[in-house]
DNA sequence: ATGAAAGCGCTAACAT
DNA sequence: ATGTTAGCGCTTTCAT
């Protein structure tokens, strides 16, 4: 029996015979062969293998989406390669020089990374397929959150309770990295103020980086003001921990004194009793994983982005005024 | 000028002339060259290859040595695999049919996954260089902390503070993997409590699956019984953050009717003001990382572990008892 | 349905 | 110090 017979049996190609297809698989089993997958992606040109790229890779939401995602790749068969770019200009280098990826990877998963029309359709050209979490990114799958809807949701369960200046914790920091969503929220949450006949206070506004420290001094900012706010929301669930952490330091009472409202339902969360904006975030990163791998396959995919559900999870720290 | 000296002057072998290394090195630049991995691996049988082994992804405590990891191969260009194993069974599927991976790594890096000793031989075998996190393997390099002083310092502590029934949280569960780590935390925590006279009593230990769940379910139990403990020590900030959660259900304050050890630092842990066992675990990520890409260049590597430092972080939730 | 053979783009051994 | 050449182990035409 030739290799190439071999080939296609294992590779469940048609024009093979089942007689034959079962004797090959039999002994490969036996054997305990595998192809070289070195060999195989020199030859086909394929590589098998996935990329997710991340800003952080030890933050929950982040490494929630990396397990939805791996779990979709192992199990079709697909290498798993994690790469972590900790600012803007890895980003842009990876995204840029993309001859640097285009033998390692079949297809690159972006999560929570803009990627500029003419990176994508150049991604696209040098066969390399694409599909996005928390941003969009053009001509290609993606999976997000309403964020806007986020936003306005926020506001409205805060000012519903009778908050009229309401902090905003917001993920603009230094780190321009996934600006697009705090942007989005942003814009929500205005329009849910407006909805209560409230207007944004800019000096309630202050950046929080996504993180518990950020969280934690953004609250100590607003908690300095002359007049602080009685509600804050935080545009994640790290920084309201942060935000949390500061005012048990001052002994101030969550959802009495201050109510504060996170976005994620970390698994942290519920500990807290945080009262937060629930996202799936590994059902997230499992679902940019199914449509990546659809895309290598040329399965048609809708390029509609897929809308993730959000919910209001009420719990404890947040409460009518004082 | 042939392909073979273009491919010495790339790799930074010696006997390559400096003015005609520089020059190859403008070209490629200019041409954005870059060799083909599959193409390399296949020639010289090597696939700059990382893989990371973990149980679950998205925990904090395995998403941060992934982290700690991935940084080390990155900047060492190692390509970077993340393979989760939920449960035993892939495990050692996955360490028994070492035929599938040796063709895809130079390397794994295995995090609190214990193989056995003809699984690490049979790997060096197969070329596959190895190295752990949290456990040891016959014949590589291995960082880990003090378990059994891990679990001395805890009953030390909590002894030393005045506790006599103290509950113990381990992360004997359903699942066996990783079923190391709890037993030496077990033995020393027996230790410590016999330097103050006591002795385990094995009602108090409960099985709590190292998950927040599970932390609570096991503090439950616990807070249930007949004489409850008057302190807990949980072996993991993850569980301990579940143990803290079932306290504020039944208005129990931490530190003053029940005190609570974790360990780890988890960043939640001060937010919570969890008094905790500290370790360093990107830095064990990242040592791990290190010793791999060694042995991988024939560098001389130690084969003594590493033993990572830790230290008792005394928060809020331990106290004398009431 | 199967086989033969030509590469895929490198590396490494050998020759110069 | 540089060039030549034989593979690495597959996939894929093309022929049968």
């Amino acid at each position: 029996m030739s290799v190439a017979t071999v080939s296609r049996a294992l590779r469940g190609l048609p024009n093979v015979a089942e007689s034959t297809r079962s004797r090959v698989l039999e002994v490969a089993t036996r054997l305990r062969y595998e192809p070289d997958p070195a060999a195989a992606r020199l030859a086909a040109g394929r590589t098998h293998t996935v990329i997710v790229v991340v800003p952080h890779l030890a933050s929950w939401y982040f490494s929630t989406v990396i397990a939805g995602a791996e779990a979709v790749c192992n199990e079709s068969g697909y290498e798993f390669l994690v790469v972590g770019v900790g600012n803007i200009a890895e980003c842009d280098r990876l995204l840029d020089e993309q001859y640097r990826i285009e033998r390692r990877t079949d297809g690159v998963v972006l999560v929570n990374i803009v990627a500029t029309d003419a990176q994508a359709q150049s991604l696209r050209e040098r066969g390399v397929a694409l599909s996005t979490v928390g941003t969009r990114a053009a001509g290609c799958p993606s999976v997000f959150i309403d964020d806007v809807e986020v936003g306005r949701l926020a506001a409205e369960t805060l000012a519903g309770l009778g908050h009229r200046r309401i902090g905003l914790i917001s993920g603009l920091g230094e780190d321009p990295l996934n600006f697009d969503v705090p942007k989005r929220r942003l814009a929500g949450f205005t329009i849910g103020l407006r909805e209560f006949g409230l207007s944004l206070d800019a000096t309630l506004v202050v950046g929080g980086n996504f993180g518990i420290d950020g969280g934690a001094e953004a609250m100590a900012h607003l908690l300095d003001l002359g007049e602080p706010p009685t509600a804050v929301f935080a545009m994640s669930d790290e920084m309201a921990f942060g935000a949390l952490m500061e005012m048990s330091r001052r002994g101030l009472r969550p959802g009495v004194d201050v109510s504060v409202l996170g976005v994620d339902d970390h698994e942290v969360a519920r500990v807290l009793s945080l009262t937060t904006i629930r996202q799936h975030v590994a059902s997230q990163g499992a679902a940019a994983a199914r449509s990546l791998i659809a895309v290598m396959a040329s399965t048609p995919v809708s390029l509609e982005p897929v809308i993730s559900p959000i919910e209001l999870v009420i719990r404890a720290t947040t409460g009518p005024p004082a």
